[in-house]
DNA sequence: ACCTGAACACCGTTCAAGT
DNA sequence: ACCTGAACACCGTTCAAGT
């Protein structure tokens, strides 16, 4: 993705892209929040959390989508309008729902650490998402099993029915974040 | 970190690392193992809950420190023999610790991606952790509150008594995460 | 074996010049 | 106003040449 590629792509020659962005980085916070916009924003009236689950899923499927827009939150500070506007419908819901500005706080920045951290662990795995290429991976793991007994022992007994595909650890984790969410509102409207 | 650079800083002149390594990718496998090597591993005695916090800590700091160290979990499918060696010793501690093989899977991924996903977030942060920079960045944002006034009204709520820093999120939502998994794994001896 | 300089095909960016 | 080509200072990498 360098300028003169992405000029190629608008059919336009090369450095005409200076006239309308004053550099790279710009360009690259444009695409970020296009990015940021297809993650669907939380309905103002549906049950939180309802709303933080469809939230992460498609944050989720866009960020595995674009995995360059996860980058850009690391090295470009400042968050684009369509962030903003997404964080705000999320501080919304939150706060019809009885949250504190803490409990709030607390919730979305663990929710999104996780769907952050999430999507970069799995854009980083040696295989494919689905297709039971996680069994080959096993095997592979599995002949240094010398070296990391612990890690050869955990495959052996997760594998065991073929079943097991490391996608779905998104939903469980999110599900157990929740819990914990759930728990603590509870315990602040007592 | 340019290979001219890295040579430069070696005081040896610049294209003599190709005879210690094939090339740039491998070199920077090199530096991220290099840096999770300095990550904490857990004592296979100790409690679980503990050892998760401590290595949880212990990371984040490590990653805090060497930001480029993500990047590369994003990119370098390989896991090098310092990550390997610590899941190993992980997995070892959750399964020590009555953990099935399941289980453990859900706390590993949870933890991690939370990890992961908050040093990502805090190192795109538009201010140094901590030093009360976060009240003008709230400054900043409530003067577009009337595009997002959630987020006017959560940032003017959260930062009343001007103690807040967003650092502090990190130990919050880990043992918000902790609590799920201790839940969990109550439930599943029972 | 180890190092090096020149060279190649790329970058992002600037700038003078075209329409 | 908008586009463009040449140019500058960088990349990663190759390769022939030095010790």
């Amino acid at each position: 993705m360098s300028m003169r590629n992405v000029a190629a792509e608008l059919d336009s020659e090369a450095m005409s892209l200076y006239h309308h962005v004053p550099n790279k980085d710009a360009l690259l916070d444009g695409l970020a929040d296009w990015a940021f916009l297809q993650i669907d924003l939380p309905d103002p009236g549906a049950p939180w959390r309802e709303s933080m689950t469809a939230r992460a899923m498609s944050a989720r499927a866009v960020l595995g989508r674009h995995p360059w827009a996860l980058g850009m939150l690391e090295s470009r500070p400042n968050p684009g309008p369509a962030l903003l506007r997404h964080h705000d419908r999320v501080l919304g819901c939150l706060s019809e729902a009885g949250f504190s500005a803490a409990l709030a706080t607390h919730a979305f920045s663990t929710i999104d650490a996780f769907v952050y951290g999430f999507v970069l662990t799995e854009a980083s795995l040696p295989f494919a998402p689905g297709e039971g290429a996680e069994a080959s991976f096993a095997a592979d793991v599995a002949a240094s099993a010398d070296d990391y007994p612990y890690i050869a022992a955990h495959r052996a007994e997760l594998l065991a029915d073929g079943s097991y595909t490391y996608a779905d650890e998104f939903a469980v984790g999110l599900d157990l974040i929740l819990d914990a969410i759930e728990e603590q509102l509870r315990a602040s409207a007592a």
